[in-house]
DNA sequence: GTTCCCATGTAACCCGTTACATGATTTT
DNA sequence: AAAATCATGTAACGGGTTACATGGGAAC
C-alpha cells in the first residue's frame, strides 16, 4: 500500500471530500513534502474503494459535474491507525535537478553559474512567501499545529539553502572577483 | 532526454566508465541529489549509445564478467553543453514519509512521536556523518570544488532540519511537559 | 463572444524501483 | 563449506507524470 493511498486515508480521517477536493487539499497541505497529482488522488481512491478502506458515494449537483465523496471505513481507519503508529519511515526521497546541473558547473562560465544561483535563490524566496503565508493563516489554531510544524520544516530548509548560495557565492568571489564593467561603473 | 539520462553525460565528461563503474561512481557523488539506481543506468545508456550519444566497447575480463565501457561522442558532448548552459532547471522534487506521518500526529501518542522524532534525528546524524566524510575527502582538491560545495548544500539542509526537530520538541513540551516516572527519578 | 478558469474525471506513458541471474572471490 | 560480497548485467512492475475529455460560469 503506498504513502500516497495513505496519505489520503489520512486527509479522509479530517472530514469527507470528492477526488478534486481530496487533490484540492492536498496541494495546500501535503504538497510540500508529498506531492499528489490529480490522477494519482483518482486512481488510488479506486483502489482504496475496491480493498475496503474508503467508501464512495455518488453525489449529483447542478452546475457542476457530478462527484463521489469518500468517507473512511472502520476498515481504513484501522489501516491508517496501524501506518501512524508502526515505528520506522521510508528515508526522504530528494532529487535536484538544479544541484546535478551545479556538480558540473566547470562547463559553464563564471556569469551563467551566477545566473542561475539568482533563480535558485528566486525560486527559494517563492517559496518562504507561499510557507510563510500557510504558517500565518493556521497561527493560533491549535488543531493545526501539526500542519503548522510541517510547514516550519519547510521553512527551515528553504533558508538553510539561501545560507548555501551565500557561501557558493562567497566561494566564487574568492576564486574570481568581479571585475567591474563600463555599465557598473556608470 | 532525462536528467538522469543527462547526468550519465556529465559523468562520463570526466571519464569513461562502465555501467557499473558509472553506477558505483553515481553513488559516491549524485548519490545525495540524485540517486540513480544500477537498473536505471544500464537502460539509460543502451537508449543513450541508441541515440549516438555514447559509444560502448565491450572490454573482456579475466575472473570477472565481461563489461561495456561508455565514452562520450561528440555529439554527446554537444547535447551535455546545451544541458548545462539552457537555463532554469526543474523544481526539486521532494517527497518526505515522515512528514507525512507527522502532519497527522493527532493520532500518535506523544511518546511515540518522540521516537518518531528521535529516529528521524538519527537518520540525519548519520547522513551528516557521510557528508563531512564527502567533504572532508575532497577538501582542498580544486578540481572537486563543486562537488563539494553540493555536498556542503546536503550539510546545510540536514543541520536546518536538526534545528526544527529541536522546534518541536520545544512545542511538544510546551504543549504537554514531560512528567517524570518513577525511573526517572531513580 | 471568445477565452480563460472551475470542477470533475479517464487513459497512456515512462522513469524509478524491485526482483532475478551468474560466476568468481573473499569472509566466517 | 556455507555465506556474504563483488562485478556485471536483464526483466517486470507500479507509482507518478502528462495528455486528453467535458461542460458550465467568469472574465476581458
Amino acid at each position: 500500500m503506498s504513502t500516497s493511498a495513505l496519505a489520503l486515508l489520512g486527509l479522509l480521517s479530517i472530514r469527507d471530500m470528492s477526488g478534486y477536493e481530496l487533490s484540492a487539499f492536498a496541494d495546500k497541505s501535503l504538497g510540500y513534502f508529498w506531492p499528489m497529482h490529480r490522477s494519482l488522488v483518482y486512481r488510488e481512491l479506486r483502489r482504496l474503494e475496491d480493498a475496503g478502506h474508503v467508501a464512495g458515494t455518488d453525489v449529483p449537483q447542478e452546475r457542476l459535474p457530478d462527484k463521489r465523496v469518500y468517507q473512511l471505513t472502520d476498515a481504513g481507519r484501522t489501516r491508517l491507525q496501524e501506518w501512524l503508529t508502526a515505528p520506522g519511515f521510508e528515508s526522504p526521497r530528494y532529487r535536484n535537478e538544479f544541484l546535478v546541473k551545479f556538480f558540473f558547473a566547470r562547463h559553464i562560465t563564471p556569469d551563467r553559474l551566477r545566473v542561475f544561483l539568482d533563480d535558485y535563490r528566486a525560486a527559494l524566496e517563492q517559496d518562504l512567501v507561499d510557507l510563510d503565508a500557510t504558517v500565518a493563516k493556521i497561527e493560533g489554531d491549535p488543531d493545526a499545529m501539526f500542519g503548522r510544524l510541517a510547514a516550519r520544516h519547510g521553512v527551515h530548509t528553504r533558508q538553510a539553502v539561501l545560507a548555501w548560495i551565500a557561501e557558493v557565492e562567497q566561494a566564487l568571489d574568492d576564486l574570481l572577483p568581479v571585475v567591474p564593467t563600463r555599465d557598473d561603473r556608470r
